[in-house]
DNA sequence: AGGATAGAGGACTAATTCTGTCCTGTATAT
DNA sequence: ATATACAGGACAGAATTAGTCCTCTATCCT
């Protein structure tokens, strides 16, 4: 199974409920680890160590002291999957011999003729991710079976 | 970043170098693992516990006995790199709560209203992976300053 | 038939990576 | 001045992966 770490995992759930807040429904609410734990449900800790990996990235803006906290850096729609990934877990690529690195001591490297095909994948996976924004991952969850305009149980009483 | 398991790595050089080798041109044909083993730079037991995975996700045939040995199951370009790393490492999915794992005691479950919207990232992501074949990733790797016709030294001069 | 080859299946150890937590230092608003 | 909140790094435990090995079964050749 092609993993993603938990960590990404939790910044798409804790970033998606910056999104959702209604305090940022203006934009520019700034939100501290504290609270983003509460509301997210993930652990304060872990909160606080996403959040520095988030803001390094670019993702997120911060501000100290009294009443500060962490804000969303541009608009939800403006932020992508791929965006936060790369953040928390560095550059996103399949194999490590992609981009350069000779010195990784690939001891199959002599005979390994792949290497420069696994761009292509990478390439696919990285559009893949790029294409999905925050905003999307934001929306409400809606059963398949509700979509499409399918009434719901009330609606067919 | 998103990785993938050395095993599946492995696996595409090893396929790569079934598919490459000339034994092959008129498929079907057998290599025992200590042949690949020699032909791919891969130890020969991690080829062999690969050899056993793939054959048993029907990637590749195998064979007992003398002169028996593993064969691609069909062409190289039926095999997609979707396939070779589900067989590998099992059914491709970037988080663990898709695809109905109620019993995971996701302590976020509750709040977790992202769930639903991996599917998006999931589809995109297997849609990627799919449409890459093993003979693509079988044809040699030509340097981008070598592409589109651009003339070899030799020429040059 | 008998021996040699080669895969099937599983168990097991070591190494690596990830997870989650904590501590100290610095900036900011009241 | 002080309390709040982020910045940065260090660290131990847990989980996963990697790699190896052993035994059993099937098939081919003599």
């Amino acid at each position: 199974m092609i993993r993603l770490s938990k960590l990404s995992d939790y910044a798409i759930v804790v970033l998606t409920t910056m999104a959702r807040d209604p305090a940022n429904h203006c934009g520019g609410a700034t939100f501290p680890c504290g609270l983003l734990a509460q509301k997210s449900g993930v652990p304060e800790p872990t909160v606080a160590k996403l959040m520095k990996l988030l803001a390094k990235g670019g993702v997120v803006t911060s501000q100290r002291g009294m009443s500060g906290g962490y804000g969303l850096a541009r608009g939800a729609s403006d932020i992508s999957v791929a965006d936060i990934i790369a953040a928390v877990e560095g550059p996103i690529s399949l194999t490590e011999c992609v981009g350069g690195h000779d010195d990784t001591g690939c001891q199959v490297e002599r005979l390994c003729a792949v290497r420069g095909n696994w761009d292509r994948i990478n390439t696919a996976l990285v559009g893949a991710l790029s294409s999905v924004s925050l905003a999307e991952m934001a929306e409400p969850f809606i059963p398949a079976a509700y979509r499409d305009g399918v009434p719901r149980i009330k609606e067919i009483a």
